[in-house]
DNA sequence: CGCTCTATTGATAAACCTCAAATACAGTGG
DNA sequence: CCACTGTATTTGAGGTTTATCAATAGAGCG
């Protein structure tokens, strides 16, 4: 298995063989495309680490609409705290592109964090990124119109996921309007008529399911409401 | 000091002498009404459990609205993951009643959870349910018209702050509209007009800085979009 | 009783969604 | 290489929701 510590935030402070006995510890999965890896509700048995690939986790609102909550790449972990508790999770997990994942159950993660208290304390220091990004998530819903919600959208995934091109700066996933629209609480006409005024001010350059970001700073002027 | 294993939320899992060794090694401060415990950006540097009043976590968006995460009450935990990072926390938290915190400074509580992993462990089962509350009431912010928001928003308060009284279930927090607003992302207007309506039908009472559930039952079928 | 803060309510405007039709694009099989 | 098919995207018209502004009424306090 090709792991290295080094590109994963959860095992920062443990040593290589420490790292090792981890990984062993878990189970090696491959998913295809668009198939889930958990689901709304399920009770939450394992724990994830995403090596290759992308998830998208999502919530889906009591009239069907569904929410983009966040999209994880490698190293970073899913479900890792609900698998503490003995209770549903309300996200569902789907492969975005053919991804591969580490698992654990309850009883060996556990385990693993009683012995070494560090992956608790590097835990925690995750889940502290997830709340600051969530709450200013929060904040933007509350107090900032759409069309600021989608340049700051992309501009978040832009960090996350942006490649470096001739053109600009790629996000790498695959985005539909309809995802964007999901991911800042819009609706897909909204976001196509919002990207193409972006387009003709040169700021973007889009195609199918796909955004470039040329003009980065721009965008965070008008995110900032300037 | 009036403290109790059993209304902490932290604690649960460890023996008396051992919490009685985590009090000692805090600090307790008492607070007046309105005054601000910790503010947004400021560093991290302690931790607090609240042990008597009420908090009223907020923060605040560019343009100067304040929106409102959470109201915490005794045994609850604030800014115990941002001290862990050296990090500035964008959450300002102010005083609703005259408030007792217990504050304890970053090298105590990492000492702390060093001696004690369960500490750690408890701590990511708070974390979890901010997070799950987070996460929910992003996606109504999402997925919601406002008055639903009003209404789930009642309800939430409702269960963590609900009193039984013979009129109804009283909120036992000074609530004016402009803070049910600043709560659920709208405006003091609104807000007055929804509750307007339902005082009318006579499914809440609500006075100044005050409000009373008279019929939970209506508000949960009206949240739920029947 | 007057002062201050909070709440109510109306009128108006802006933001945004919904619906719908047309267009562009990628992949597939002939 | 081209037509075909299923998505994805664009764009318009119209309506709804909600914010904004403003003026009035009410509650609590010294």
């Amino acid at each position: 298995m090709l792991i290295s510590v080094e590109k994963t935030e959860i095992f920062e402070s443990l040593s290589s063989p420490q790292f090792a006995t981890l990984i062993k510890k878990g189970q090696q999965i491959i998913l295809q495309p668009k198939s889930i890896l958990f689901h709304q509700d399920d009770l939450a048995e394992r724990c994830f680490m995403v090596n290759r690939g992308r998830l998208k986790l999502t919530m889906l609102s009591e009239q069907g609409k569904e929410v983009i909550l966040r999209y994880l790449s490698s190293g970073e972990l899913a479900a890792a705290i609900a698998v503490l508790r003995n209770q549903t999770y309300p996200v569902t997990a789907e492969c975005v592109d053919e991804t591969e994942v580490i698992g654990w159950d309850k009883p060996t993660i556990v385990a693993l964090m009683h012995q070494y208290p560090a992956i608790a304390i590097n835990l925690l220091g995750i889940v502290f990124d997830r709340i600051d990004d969530l709450q200013h998530r929060y904040l933007e819903m509350c107090s900032e119109h759409v069309n600021q919600r989608i340049a700051r959208s992309l501009l978040r995934l832009m960090r996350r996921a942006g490649i470096k091109t001739p053109e600009g700066i790629h996000i790498d996933i695959p985005l539909s309007r309809q995802n964007i629209a999901d991911y800042c609480g819009t609706t897909l006409s909204t976001v196509s008529r919002t990207l193409s005024i972006w387009e003709k001010k040169d700021w973007i350059k889009s195609g199918r399911e796909k955004i470039i970001i040329k003009d980065p700073h721009a965008l965070v002027l008008f995110a900032e409401g300037v």
